[in-house]
DNA sequence: TTGTTAAACGGAGGGTGCCTCCGTATCTTC
DNA sequence: GAAGATACGGAGGCACCCTCCGTTTAACAA
């Protein structure tokens, strides 16, 4: 076998820009769409060929995983960067927002999810992974700076927050939840003195013992 | 004006009759060919004309909408049924059991469905309450019978239903759902002295008085 | 029965989107 | 700058969508 098998080309400018130029319209055109959105409409959004998307992407489901994939990471890194905030219950009630405007963008594409889950339960258990993680540092941070109970999970909020979400079809669905965050924020706020009136629930593992 | 305004033909038999049959190869085709599955092959399948299909469903959705209320309707009048059987738990038992196949059934169907809910909030409460009847009138008799306990509520066993199947992409889900059901229906059943160890939750409304 | 007529049927056909294939253009490497 | 690898674009064949309308059939009246 010859020395070079492992040689490996740096990927073509124009492949990288590309995709990223379709990543983006697919996002555009799915959200007003639908997940029934012509792929041929995606194409001419991004300004490439329509050979040119299939060869990125040769499934629909592909072009939708990736969509979804690069929103959660972008979603990732809004909690890191929020790491760095000075409040940091601001922080988390911030990153919450942005959750909630996340799905409001997805109308479209939502269904679409639905269907990409089904065939890829990975794909469900990286973004849970992830969206847990990120939740965690920003919840971890303002436990420790003893601003927030600790005897809440990440993967308890999660769930609140996806649950909340999840009857997004009501009319004003969208200021409902945010209101109920606030709340929801609020009562995770450390109770002063003399306020906490109910404590019956038994707490998730503390925060200071989940790992990272 | 004549007085023949409100005379009305009988409904020609061969339009029921293909209207039944377009429903009945439509369950068969999505189930097995997801909610993208071509309306041609569900005509094809009916043994009707293209034409036909559209007249009476003149969108995908409609079509959709109407096998699932059909369904549904079954899952009721099968309720109905089994409100005769000599064993009131044992009946309630089989209904939850109808209930997991019927998912079990509808692979490609949920997604198509979770089209439909988005677009129809009317079907959601028609068959919310159709099958919150259901279970409750048969729940209502385990509990007159005093085989069961009476601090369920029909909506909380209609939710544990829903919510157990919800995950059902994971491979196996049904036998685990199965073996829950189980586990629910005889932690529902009426304890033996000595054996209640918990009684901690709230009850919901007791079935007395409950309306029907 | 037979005639009349409203209602339903079927499928051709125009339009759109899906996806493959391959000649051409462009980028990387030497 | 040349060579070769890689990516591009879009024409084209196919499947499906949905409409439209000439033909068929069932319901009703006589």
């Amino acid at each position: 076998m010859d020395d070079h098998a492992d040689q490996i080309r740096k990927p073509r400018a124009d492949a990288v820009r590309n995709r990223e130029r379709v990543l983006e319209a697919a996002k555009l055109v799915f959200s007003a769409g639908g997940p029934e959105a012509s792929l041929e409409a995606v194409a001419k959004r991004a300004g490439v060929g329509i050979g040119t998307l299939y060869r990125h992407f040769p499934t629909r489901e592909d072009l939708f995983e990736a969509v979804y994939r690069r929103e959660v990471e972008q979603l990732s890194e809004l909690a890191e960067q929020l790491k760095n905030a000075k409040d940091p219950v601001d922080a988390l009630r911030r990153w919450l927002r942005s959750n909630v405007e996340f799905v409001a963008t997805k109308k479209g594409m939502s269904a679409a999810l639905a269907l990409t889950f089904q065939s890829s339960s990975e794909l469900a258990a990286f973004s849970m992974d992830r969206l847990t993680k990120a939740i965690g540092s920003l919840l971890d941070r303002a436990v420790a700076a003893g601003e927030m109970r600790g005897d809440v999970s990440p993967e308890d909020l999660l769930r609140a927050l996806v649950g909340m979400c999840y009857m997004h079809d009501q009319p004003g669905w969208q200021s409902s939840v945010l209101r109920m965050l606030d709340v929801f924020v609020d009562g995770l706020r450390v109770q002063p003195a003399g306020r906490s009136k109910t404590r019956t629930a038994k707490p998730a593992k503390s925060a200071a013992k989940r790992k990272r």
